[in-house]
DNA sequence: AAAGGTTCTATTGTTGACAATTATTGATAA
DNA sequence: TTATCAATAATTGTCAACAATAGAACCTTT
């Protein structure tokens, strides 16, 4: 029993119980990571060698990331790392506006005053990190993660929740990730974050929708700029 | 010629290139036909004995199936025909309301006149399909869908049109064909088309998503009362 | 007889070889 | 030179055998 409870917990870490999953968790954190740069081609056998597996595992891998869209695919002539121009980083937003609205709207219906009380101490947290550290970006990106990913668990909408985390989520990340990294002013973000986290607080599901699509629909305002610069 | 005899699905007719892709379009076919009913097992040797293939595109398949939620994975322990219950169902029509929204808004935005023209055309098409014909459901189920998928084509937003597409439209035809298929008041539902297209025509963004998210709320409202009454 | 553990079986996960297809290269002719 | 077609190489799609795992059946012990 309690090695089983220490294995368990080493394969947490690990987030997969198959090799397919393992080596998909690999090549998505590659793909993110820009390791495996936008348009580049994707070679079974390339890959398969390079983790240690055969192809069958590493074609699981390669269709699961086809489908969040990671990767894209052509029958029999190969696939190619997603190449996120600004019109596809358009796409993602405008989608994450309308599925974070509703999710914000469902979340002000459903969530817990527990969960509200939380949320309201992680912000928090989040203003003490921005206040001590001015550099640490990464941890402010995971901390913004952080609060979208609890509305959207707060909604209680299994399909909104697992197409925000198991697709746009992740392309969002990559977008950040390859274009500097800029987190978008955190304090102006905290402060959006405490007037949707207040709209919940009073259940008001109107208020709750409109504030997270404007919250969002500014930040796709400025990663365009960012892009747009970056383009010419 | 549509004929009730497409139930045997010839695979030579799929127009997918690979195996997987034609055993695919089988499988969800049967899914959303109820032939294989809500939470069976699948078995993998099983289904690719009667496919004649052997277990790895019938893998593919099984996968591709997993993503789009019509077929429910467990690792090492096999994989169920999803079952739509009531919750499940309220989770894809709040989705559908937050992107068919959105597409909406976005049609109207980016339609072409031609586009609205052959939109309205389609209207009419269905009015006079309505009141020539009381029994046609199934023509007008597939006009109803037609007209959505107007809507998201012309939104022009790649990502929510691929997700309604591959995704929530065939789950909402699982639930219809398998829930007595009753159309929705067709009458009632062409208005509502008429007023969604009115407001594309005027490129007034905002009413247009405001009625097509009206829209499926009542779709919802309607489908609920049947599902309720089937359970008790 | 019930609880707990153990073997066994059915099914999924993985592998390496083989077939089919696409893209490329090179030769030939206009 | 350039276009066209054939041969070739590189890569993906498919198959059947093997390994690993979860769940069922069975036995043992109390």
């Amino acid at each position: 029993m309690i090695e089983a409870e220490t294995k368990k917990a080493d394969v947490t870490l690990i987030q997969a119980k198959t090799l397919a999953g393992k080596v998909y968790e690999c090549i998505k954190s590659d793909i993110i990571r820009g390791e495996l740069s936008q348009g580049s081609r994707i070679v079974e056998s390339e890959l398969a060698l390079k983790y240690g597996i055969s192809r069958g595992p590493l074609r699981e891998a390669i269709h699961r990331l086809e489908q969040m869209k990671l990767i894209l695919r052509v029958p029999h002539a190969g696939s190619r790392v997603v190449t996120l121009d600004i019109k596809t980083m358009h796409d993602i937003y405008n989608a994450r506006e309308a599925l974070e609205g509703m999710s914000a709207r469902l979340a002000a219906r459903h969530m817990s005053d527990e969960a509200i009380v939380s949320l309201k101490s992680l912000l928090d947290a989040h203003e003490q990190a921005i206040s001590e550290s001015e550099g640490k970006y990464y941890l402010q990106e995971e901390g913004n993660i952080d609060f979208h990913h609890r509305i959207a668990s707060a909604s209680q909408n299994q399909w909104i929740l697992e197409n925000l985390n198991g697709g746009l989520y992740q392309l969002v990340r990559m977008g950040r990730y390859q274009s500097g990294q800029q987190p978008t002013r955190p304090a102006i973000a905290l402060a959006q974050h405490r007037q949707i986290a207040s709209a919940i607080e009073q259940r008001d599901e109107e208020l709750a929708e409109l504030l997270m699509r404007r919250h969002i629909s500014g930040a796709w305002k400025i990663v365009k700029k960012i892009l747009e610069l970056k383009h010419d």
